[in-house]
DNA sequence: TTGAAAGCGCTAACAT
DNA sequence: ATGTTAGCGCTTTCAA
């Protein structure tokens, strides 16, 4: 009678426990947590016992009780940016990869840009007491971390790094890739260039600023404060910013777009134009070739493969102070950028 | 010096547990676990004492300890089929959109359409004791789940059904969307139309190909063996269909994409082809727009909401036998639909 | 080769 | 309002 209430409020759902398991077998429960985990020390009778009762009741172990009592959870945390990103799809997958080459789980989520969402996440991942985890940052401020690395959670940045901590972190040469992004506009005749990017706030983006800046300094040029666009890289924002940039007094002949969503946008903007306006973006876009558009190429599955090597180094103990990596971009020229600029 | 020890090698990197807080705090370890969880009954000068001996400590509640008494995770998997494949990011972001709002954290990974590791990562978010599982199948036997289900984990299947167990799956209408798609180019006067799409054991491939049937049998056509082209979606292989399909004998004067890897590369392989070739594909692609191709556009974002809410509608008990949905799908004319046959 | 007992950190049930 | 005790399902330790 008690033994039917218990299985039958049992809290998993009635699952059969390593203790039904045994109890079915007729062994120990030891015998049956060696059999589980392929622990050597049983006699092949005893073990095909054992198995024979697992496949009988459908047991599967519950791995809740296994990392509270190991205190390893063979799991790595991912705190994206925003899933729906094509740029973090082989990021992620790299991370994946990697993880399973070392037989780890990834669990990943995604802040949704908000840096709330981000140390929500990122504690959420903790409690769960994940063995490292990676961060893309959406926010400035990872001081909430230090009590976790501090404790033992392996940690690695990517694509921005960590900000008020000195942490792991692996990017992309923004300021280099933008820089050369811009003189290759310069080369083609333009001088005055536009830069549609995002918030300042974000270390890309900045960087992205500096790299654009310092090739027209460079080159000699002016920058006019009202050819930096900065903010929400949303189709609105973005749209109104480029025609912005296009109907001034003095219009543009080159537009600098500081990442995939803004290049996006600006590609649908500049089509609808009437006369042709060379084009850079930051960061490849998947038919980019096709639409002959030239780009600052990164390797985002090199970042999520160099972050997540470096994070399992980390936790195979590699000690010595945080680094910070940095993977060289790439200029794919297709066409847009190469339009020279209108003579006069 | 027991203490030391107990603390130096102790198996969380040395975290902090409420035990620690409570004798930090002077207080008992339930009024600790009320604190952290917010539960009614506790004075606020305890409740601040709790909370400054929490932050001096850098403690953080240990859910794998939580989970192991509570039975409950608060978390839900997700198994997709491939995370760098563009179709999922909105899928798998609306997914967690729907988890945060009911409170869960999600999980995800990718089978990398395999179905020995859709099984394996299943099976291991299951072990992690998942609340609900979402699957995106690779595979088409999922008997290993029953003992799962059984147990009470709740299941639902996106973009393809469970194969050889009855589930709650939620679909695009795969035939129909292929058959509008495949008489939009019969009403633009196609006779000879190719259809290249993946292994006919996906069961959306298997459905898109039964669909370009029906449409050519409803326009009375004739089907030849040689324009349906069925197999891997990589670059080589859809290349080389395509290209086979336009050199053969009688060409065909259009194509019907089945997924959006095939219109991808086959928007490549045609931009080299002489003479225009029409095509429609399955699931939109960013830039198709600018790129004038016509497409038969799914909603993955509806997709993974409507699973995700079906899910945890079954997590608060609703019952009742599985159901399929059906999501409909739509055609978006951009050009490359719409370009004649050749006539003759 | 096998098993019994202790305990991981937390919450539920029951005192006080 | 607060504390004590038992026990979730597993692994570790030690004994048989």
């Amino acid at each position: 009678m008690a033994a039917i209430a218990r299985r039958t409020d049992h809290r998993y759902g009635n699952r059969p426990t390593m203790k039904d398991v045994a109890a079915r077998a007729g062994v120990g429960l030891k015998t049956v947590s060696r059999v589980v985990n392929g622990e050597p020390g049983v006699t092949p009778e005893t073990e095909r016992r054992v198995h024979e009762a697992i496949e009988a009741l459908g047991f599967r172990r519950n791995d809740s009780a296994r990392v509270l009592r190991k205190g390893r959870t063979a799991t790595v945390g991912l705190v994206l940016e925003d899933l729906a990103d094509p740029f973090y799809g082989p990021l992620s997958r790299a991370v994946e990869e990697v993880a399973r080459a070392h037989g780890a789980l990834l669990i990943n989520g995604s802040s949704a840009e908000d840096p709330d969402r981000e140390q929500e996440l990122a504690l959420a991942l903790c409690a769960r007491r994940v063995d490292g985890l990676i961060v893309i940052p959406a926010g400035d401020d990872h001081r909430y971390l230090e009590p976790e690395i501090r404790a033992g959670v392996a940690t690695v940045f990517v694509d921005r790094p960590a900000g008020r901590i000195d942490a792991d972190a692996v990017l992309s040469d923004s300021f280099g890739g933008a820089r050369e992004g811009v003189s290759h506009l310069i080369a083609h005749g333009h001088r005055r260039i536009g830069f549609v990017g995002d918030r300042p706030r974000i270390h890309t983006g900045a960087e992205r600023l500096r790299g654009y800046r310092a090739a027209m300094a460079e080159a000699g040029l002016p920058v006019r404060e009202e050819w930096v666009s900065l903010g929400s890289t949303s189709p609105e924002r973005v749209n109104a910013a480029v025609r912005g940039l296009l109907t001034a007094p003095e219009p543009v002949t080159a537009l600098f777009a500081g990442n995939n969503r803004v290049t996006v946008t600006a590609v649908r903007t500049l089509a609808a134009h009437p006369s042709p306006v060379a084009l850079v973006g930051f960061d490849d876009i998947e038919l980019a070739d096709l639409l002959g558009i030239t780009v600052v190429a990164q390797d985002a599955a090199a970042l999520g493969r160099t972050a997540a090597e470096r994070l399992f180094r980390r936790l195979d103990g590699a000690g010595g102070a945080p680094e910070r990596v940095v993977l060289g971009t790439k200029l794919l020229a297709r066409g847009s950028g190469e339009i020279p600029a209108p003579t006069g």
